[in-house]
RNA sequence: GCCCCCAUCGUCUAGUGGCCUAGGACACUGGCUUUUCAUGCCAGCAACGGGAGUUCAAUUCUCCCUGGGGGUACCA
């Protein structure tokens, strides 16, 4: 339809600024990336804020925030500039009403005065009819200086794009051709009655501004594809490509929204993660969503699953995006991310773990103030964790002081008091073998329970457990050698005597 | 209502007329490993929405039905 071969590719993702980065929209940035970083092309961020009663303040910050924290550059947009700006379309007023003029000129835009009753009164009468179109072309249709008048008499007054009357074919790199009728759009509004561009005029002028060459956004615009092309021809603008990708819904079909966050907190669940953010705070990797969020939608057509942004950068091609819409299964995002968490480069895993402490709420302040080298070695010791939640629960007792340990009772009676204090017993042996240990490494704290065992003809749960419940107040830590090295001698010793001291009298 | 898109295991998906006794992954079930919690390993369960065609042969092509989704704003 256009020639755009030759061109480089340049690609963009337009978010609102109306929050967080939506988990949808992730994936839309995700497939756009990969476009321009597959082509050599160029990704353009560009701020779609014509809608000042939806702005929410600091959403720029979060997105670009939530971007970052996914791995995505941004080669033209906020922050990173670039020559086809102000990527921000609330400083682009001027662009569109220059094109506003032209369009107003040719006769293909008019004012439109209608008032805001009088529209619902069409659509009423539409409806009793059962009429396609629920807007009724004025006849005659008011003129530039009619319109103007109209505005200097401070009358609410918008701009109207005059649908031409012929059948419109979008073609799309994902769908196919998808033809729609004459007759089947009416004449919109393309600018608002404060002045503002609607989304679809500010898009199209801002496409052909930014010689974006590919359009790849979700099924929901499919719809609006045709209003964009026949501007494009009334403008004489080319139309890039469009690829329409599928839609990502919740498990029971619905759409995924920040509602379903304020109804779980209402029924007391636990709020499900919809935007990005939702992810890095409850302990995902970027890696394991990237992966994830890749495959909703796309496949490299062979089996393989695990994917790095390098690895889909190589093997990420538009034709292989599919047409269906995908259920997102939190299940899977889960076992994905503990293959993550167990392949990732380990200081790429601990500066990750980093940024979750410190993105994370509910995090304890001895965790957060603790020693670089200690939260080291104690995420080392949790290998075979799934979320970093996780990590937290089994060595936070760790970065507890040893006063502030509170001994599960349900632990204790099944770990310590049963068959009569047997658990006690062994710490009571245990503290002065532990006291005389002089080398305090994993190797000869194994090697000293071995021994014990040995001695004892007992297996060794019977003393790695009590001594775990004596040092954390649970029977979930990491390996007994790692537990005990991670707290330290003192500490230990400290935390033994202080469970005998708690011991029921039998 | 009207317009548009889509349709393989519970979920994400492979499949492009015979290689399909439909493959992989998650989940699930059973087993193994294990000092706790996890992890890991092995095995099993499980799908072509329905109906007409086309063809020697349809999961794969066509049509209809059904189902799901999207659009129908001075939101994007």
């Amino acid at each position: 339809m256009t020639k755009l071969e030759g061109t480089k590719v340049r690609v963009r993702f337009a978010p609102s600024p109306t929050g967080y980065l939506h988990i949808g929209g992730a994936r839309t940035v995700l497939f756009n990336w990969l476009l321009a970083r597959k082509s050599g092309g160029k990704f353009i961020l560009r701020i779609e804020d014509t809608d000042r009663s939806r702005h929410v303040g600091d959403s720029v910050a979060k997105i670009l925030d939530d971007l970052r924290w996914l791995g995505m550059t941004w080669d033209e947009g906020p922050e990173a500039g670039g020559d086809a700006g102000p990527y921000f379309q609330s400083e682009r007023l001027s662009l569109y009403n220059e094109h506003l003029a032209r369009m107003l000129e040719s006769g293909d835009a008019y004012y439109a005065l209608e008032t805001p009753q009088e529209l619902e009164t069409m659509r009423e009468n539409a409806r009793a009819e059962k009429r396609i179109l629920s807007y009724d072309r004025p006849s005659p249709i008011p003129t530039i200086e009619e319109g103007e008048a109209a505005k200097r008499d401070r009358k609410k007054v918008v701009v109207r794009f005059k649908m031409p009357d012929e059948d419109i074919t979008v073609c799309d790199d994902i769908l196919g051709d998808v033809t729609l009728k004459s007759g089947q759009i009416e004449d919109f509004v393309i600018q608002k009655s404060d002045g503002f561009p609607t989304y679809h005029f500010a898009c199209v002028v801002d496409d052909e501004l930014m010689k974006i060459t590919h359009v790849l956004r979700g099924q929901e615009h499919l719809m609006n594809t045709p209003k964009h092309v026949a501007m494009q021809r009334s403008l004489g603008f080319t139309t890039p490509h469009y690829a329409h990708m599928p839609v990502i819904f919740n498990m029971n079909g619905s759409k995924m929204s920040k509602r379903d966050k304020e109804k779980a907190l209402k029924n007391g669940d636990p709020p499900p993660e919809i935007d990005v953010n939702d992810f890095r705070v409850a302990g995902y990797l970027p890696e394991a969503v990237v992966n994830f969020i890749s495959l909703l939608g796309w496949n490299p057509g062979d089996d393989r699953e695990h994917f790095s942004l390098g690895e889909l950068v190589e093997t990420f091609t538009l034709d292989r995006v599919g047409k269906t819409n995908a259920k997102f299964d939190r299940e899977k995002l889960l076992a994905f991310n503990t293959n993550w968490a167990a392949s990732l480069d380990f200081g790429l895993l601990f500066k990750a773990f980093c940024d979750f402490l410190s993105a994370s709420e509910n995090i304890p302040q001895e965790i957060r103030d603790a020693d670089e080298k200690k939260l080291r070695e104690a995420l080392k010791a949790c290998s075979g964790f799934r979320i970093f939640p996780d990590v937290i629960k089994k060595v936070g007792f760790v970065f507890a002081s040893d006063n502030d340990i509170e001994f599960d009772p349900k632990a204790v009676k099944k770990v310590l008091a049963k068959n009569e204090n047997a658990g006690y017993a062994i710490l009571d042996h245990m503290i002065t073998r532990l006291e005389a240990l002089a080398d305090w490494s994993v190797g000869s704290i194994e090697r000293l329970i071995n021994d014990v065992c040995e001695a004892r003809d007992i297996k060794m749960g019977n003393v790695a457990q009590p001594l775990r419940v004596a040092v954390s107040g649970s029977t979930i830590s990491p390996a007994i050698g790692d537990t005990l090295v991670l707290l330290g001698k003192k500490s230990t010793l400290a935390r033994i005597r202080k469970c005998l001291m708690n011991r029921e009298p039998k």
